[in-house]
DNA sequence: GACAAATGTAAACAGTGTTCACATAATAAT
DNA sequence: ATTATTATGTGAACACTGTTTACATTTGTC
């Protein structure tokens, strides 16, 4: 994975820099990140970080955009598998991005960071679009060539929902001293309890 | 409201930096706020900020424990009216707490900031237990004296729906372009889409 | 008035993002 | 093969940040 060989030209520092920003914020959290840090992990100079990304806040959409497809993916397999074994899609999809927020904090409060992230960054744009229509896709009786700004209120109930847990958990002070498995479980009494505004 | 007369000693720098850190994030966004320029906007050395504030953090912690209460003033006025006009309880203090996210952003965001803020001090904690106790409030039916950090699943439906919205507003893709009235509106269809689960 | 406690200050420190002139390597053109 | 061009990495500097420390000034107490 590490090119040890030390070329004056590092290769794909872009990719690296992303993988320093991950291996800090999963340490130490995300304001851990700085970019003298990812720049000395990597082991090149900070300034050279400016060739790639015009701006931290442009390393930190990038990171936010690649946390946003790993959620995407974790969501996706969790359709597939509920689909398989014929289990509700969207309480499957809902726990799953519950669960990311659990097993990566500093990588979902990432994603939601109006203020240091691009939000206007075309990837990101694509890559939160693709989020919300995974979660729309939760329900079978949705038309999926919408508008992907376009909700249903009971589309946006299921988001809102689950981000909001999701967020109290990671952000807020619900489930503090919990394990994972009791805030899952806390979870899925949640989502159960939603059942009754989806018939 | 100010002292103008340039004494040596400020008199009340403590609340009047707080009142910096509202200048500056109302104005610039949070992460405007920094200790020096509040400093300056008081009109006293940088370093006096810590006779007052241990950290940067315990002053945005300060901050956040007054947004919170701010928030908590605002759900308590709309229930009231709300019970006075008997209308749903629950609607309006939701509708509070998503009309303030939008109106105070920055102040929203500085509640909710787990690495910036000490989520221990007594105070915040006091305050996000009162915070909780207005929305459970929202429930008729809800015995009051309980542990505050049990919430019944249809409870943490109603916070986390509601937070959730707040947040995907606020630092998320929905509503980009909005006004702020049909954002209410929509609000309020996810809001009327979550009354079948409180039945 | 003397003394102690509280409060504000100036100067310094290490660390931050960022820029810019320069160095080096990879690639294209001849 | 030898250039010229472009891409990529560097070192030194800049202004700014939070924070500490020794010191200054004011306020309150006996």
């Amino acid at each position: 994975m590490k090119k040890s060989k030390k070329t004056y030209h590092h290769g794909n520092l872009a990719e690296s820099l992303l993988d320093a920003v991950d291996e800090l914020a999963t340490k130490f959290g995300l304001e851990a990140v700085t970019l003298r840090a990812c720049a000395k992990i990597v082991g090149v100079s900070p300034s050279s970080a400016f060739r790639h990304y015009s701006d931290k806040r442009a390393l930190l959409t990038a990171f936010a955009t690649k946390a946003i497809h790993q959620l995407s993916d974790s969501m996706a397999t969790a359709k597939a598998l509920a689909i398989k074994e014929e289990n509700d899609a969207f309480t499957a999809v809902g726990l799953a991005y519950i669960e990311f927020a659990l097993d990566k904090p500093a990588f979902f409060r990432a994603m939601w960071r109006e203020e240091t992230i691009y939000t206007n960054d075309e990837n990101y744009v694509i890559a939160t679009n693709q989020l919300s229509s995974h979660l729309q896709a939760g329900f079978a009786n949705t038309i999926q060539d919408d508008d992907p700004h376009s909700f249903s209120p009971q589309e946006l109930l299921a988001w809102s929902s689950v981000h909001g847990l999701a967020n109290l958990f990671v952000e807020g002070p619900v489930g503090i001293g919990k394990t994972k498995e009791q805030k899952m479980e806390i979870a899925q009494g949640m989502i159960k309890a939603l059942a009754p505004a989806f018939d």
